[in-house]
DNA sequence: TGCCGATGTTAACGGCCGTTAACAAGTCTA
DNA sequence: TAGACTTGTTAACGGCCGTTAACATCGGCA
């Protein structure tokens, strides 16, 4: 048993595989699920179409396991900050973190944000959920930070701060990576002070 | 001579014209441009695919209209708000325009801020222009409110503003629609004030 | 009444898409 | 050295896409 098509990333991290997810998810990001063909993923890593499939099981499966990677990163650190016993150390860090991962992978968040539907079923509700359990850190420490807010308020006022995040692959505005971090930053935390 | 491919919309203003629009943008905004195909659009409307072509000429004359229209409506009436000689006012005028706008259209704001790449080249110069001319209309409001800030920094303030507001159709939260306008005025207000 | 423009339909086109088949070359090992 | 596994190629498939052609229907008007 090998790996041909190997739906889990199990055995030695191939890079191959990585350097066809980074491809994809630049194209993914600039023109859409559909507007990308599989021929375009293999050509930008120097491969004919046919190629990919040694390495994926057809063009879903790379956007699955693109989503999933993205998703899992971002619960996973995002647990680990708002941790914080202290909830202003905790919003900050949660922040700060979220801020360095759209500034260093704009494409992925524009692609996480976008084409969850066209990710095929089984994986699409694993993603959902991993989305959904990261929205809910951040909401448990906005609670913490001013309780009495109805859930449904502060959920919305998240939503919201992530659209302010995300929009940064937009605005390549002609800041520099710090003080793009820092804007966004001060808006964030100003705009999540604005939901109480 | 008659309006039988018409580009521009010169005439009375043809309903079935409009239907298409509505539908075609409700589309584009759920499954992508390259994702709803001309017979999808056709069926929204209770038409096949090839009688779109009795009132467009193509799929991409569809997509331009659409963001023509909406650049052209968001600019307009933004001009008209940021005329306010009070800059407290026209920033709150301009605010409410375009949650109003977003709140009542989320299929078009959604469609405005993504699809801009697939507009054929003429028309995709003059959306661009209108959109660039709008964010204007705010950076000057805001360069009253606070003089002495770096153009570059308002600009990106107000691009990550915008990604907050737009962000309404993603979170279909569940509030009506009276509280989720407030809420995103409250952020909105406050992430701006936190770029000075 | 007879024509004509407007607005539909179905049929057919060329092309690109995702995918599979068949084959080739390199590498690792028994 | 012979075989097997890995990773690539080119050729070919069925299908859907955007678009055009050819034809039907209907309402308004000379």
């Amino acid at each position: 048993m090998t790996s041909r098509t190997a739906e889990a990333p199990a055995g030695p991290p191939n890079p191959r595989r990585a350097e066809i997810l980074g491809a994809a998810a630049e194209l993914f990001a600039r023109r859409g699920y559909h507007g990308a063909s599989i021929g375009d993923l293999g050509r930008a890593v120097g491969l004919t179409g046919p190629a990919l499939y040694r390495h994926f099981s057809g063009k879903e499966a790379v956007l699955a396991e693109m989503l999933l990677d993205i998703s899992e990163r971002l619960l996973a650190e995002g647990v680990r900050r708002a941790a914080d016993p202290d909830p202003e150390r905790a919003l900050d860090a949660l922040l700060g973190w979220h801020i360095a991962f759209a500034l260093d992978n704009p494409a992925l968040i524009t692609v996480h944000e976008r084409e969850l539907d066209n990710v095929p079923e089984p994986q699409r509700h694993r993603v959902r959920r991993l989305q959904r359990a990261y929205v809910e850190e951040w909401v448990a420490v906005l609670r913490r930070l001013s309780p009495g807010l109805p859930d449904e308020r502060t959920r919305a006022g998240v939503h919201a701060c992530f659209g302010l995040l995300n929009s940064t692959p937009r605005s390549a505005a002609g800041l520099d990576r710090d003080a793009m971090g820092g804007l966004l930053h001060a808006m964030a935390r100003s705009a999540l002070e604005g939901v109480r």
